[in-house]
DNA sequence: AAGATTGTGCATCGAACGTTGCATAATTAA
DNA sequence: TTAATTATGCAACGTTCGATGCACAATCTT
């Protein structure tokens, strides 16, 4: 259903992809229109008469970043154990992907950023704290379920410490092989929060 | 020792401290020459006949920021575990510090950058990667001195991971109770490692 | 065929970026 | 006192940033 009008002379999806993989490997600031344009292949004029800004493009290519990754389906799984190591370890193939670039997206995109666009660095903030809470309410099942006894709060924020830890060493050059080890390690903390 | 000429009309630690405190938060792209020289109460013209240029000030204000924390005196302490315990512990508490900056300088500051910085970010890395080397080599003692029989690299990634880690939460706001917590459930895979 | 609507290329906008030239001020050395 | 040397304020540099005005192209609707 096309609609009146000149038809868009270029897919969108593979635009939007292109533009989150730069975004994803320079962050929000460190990726300059002009770069955007020439990965993306497209125009300036038709970059803001698709996506309107940079900022609103940022967003888009965020969200299709969530969505193209895997969701939250690992907190289904029967136990809170197998839940945190099934996500620890689908993340650390991701980061450490050569496919893409290295690290996550929501992590390192605007870390630091100018005083203009502390609202970009304030939406992917709020990303890590809603997949925070999500975490937590699954570590809170698992302590009414018997599995743990430990405060779940601390334990979720130990695992987000290990998770975040790894962009970084992914940014550094690590190898899923490396990840996976500090993914080995990590795990052999779950044991002792089974004991009060 | 003055010399001949005139005289700096400003502290040049003391500007030299402002604008390293600037770089932390905002990050080496982030931090705009203006604001710099605002942060630091001098103008344009002096901050580049004492500094040279933005990059040689970085420079200068990650030296300052290195010097100024707590260096590597903990990897001197009798055993691995606690060194390794000392560690995590002291950066917690800076990380968290009201009083500045959350998180690591040496983290955050450049972890996406522009094309044109990456000398910046490289720089960055290098001062991670010699860190992640003081720490290899400090677990290597430890299983040279049979504290361990774990390999040393993957613990040392699994313990910096950890630690970069607690920047990304301390940027979001944990306190360094909430850290500390975090250090304390990292230290339960101690025992573990002290197994074959 | 005519009108409405939307996309694209080109040129360019104002603002901010890091940086510098120049005249002048303030000091030491001769 | 004079010369040499360094610091500072002011104004501006060239470049890049994100973003836009405008003419024109290409499609759908009537």
């Amino acid at each position: 259903m096309p609609g009146p009008g000149r038809p868009r002379g270029f897919d969108r999806d593979r635009a939007l992809t292109a533009a989150m993989r730069l975004f994803w490997e320079r962050g929000y600031e460190g990726a300059a229109i002009s770069e955007l344009t020439a990965a993306m292949g497209i125009g300036t004029r038709s970059l803001y008469t698709a996506f309107g800004s940079k900022e609103q493009l940022f967003r888009e290519a965020v969200a299709l970043y969530e969505s193209s990754g895997d969701g939250t389906e690992f907190y289904e799984l029967p136990t809170g154990r197998a839940s945190v190591e099934r996500m620890l370890r689908s993340r650390a193939a991701t980061y450490a992907d050569p496919n893409t670039p290295a690290g996550c997206m929501v992590v390192l995109a605007a870390t630091n950023v100018s005083a203009d666009n502390e609202r970009v660095r304030a939406m992917l903030r709020a990303i890590r704290v809603q997949d925070r809470h999500a975490l937590i309410t699954r570590l809170e099942r698992a302590r009414t379920d018997g599995e743990i006894a430990a405060d779940p709060v601390p334990v979720a924020d130990f695992f987000l410490s290990v998770l975040y830890g790894m962009s970084v060493l992914a940014r550094d050059g690590a190898s899923v092989a490396d990840l996976t080890r500090v993914v080995d390690t990590a795990m052999t903390s779950w044991d002792p929060l089974t004991r009060r």
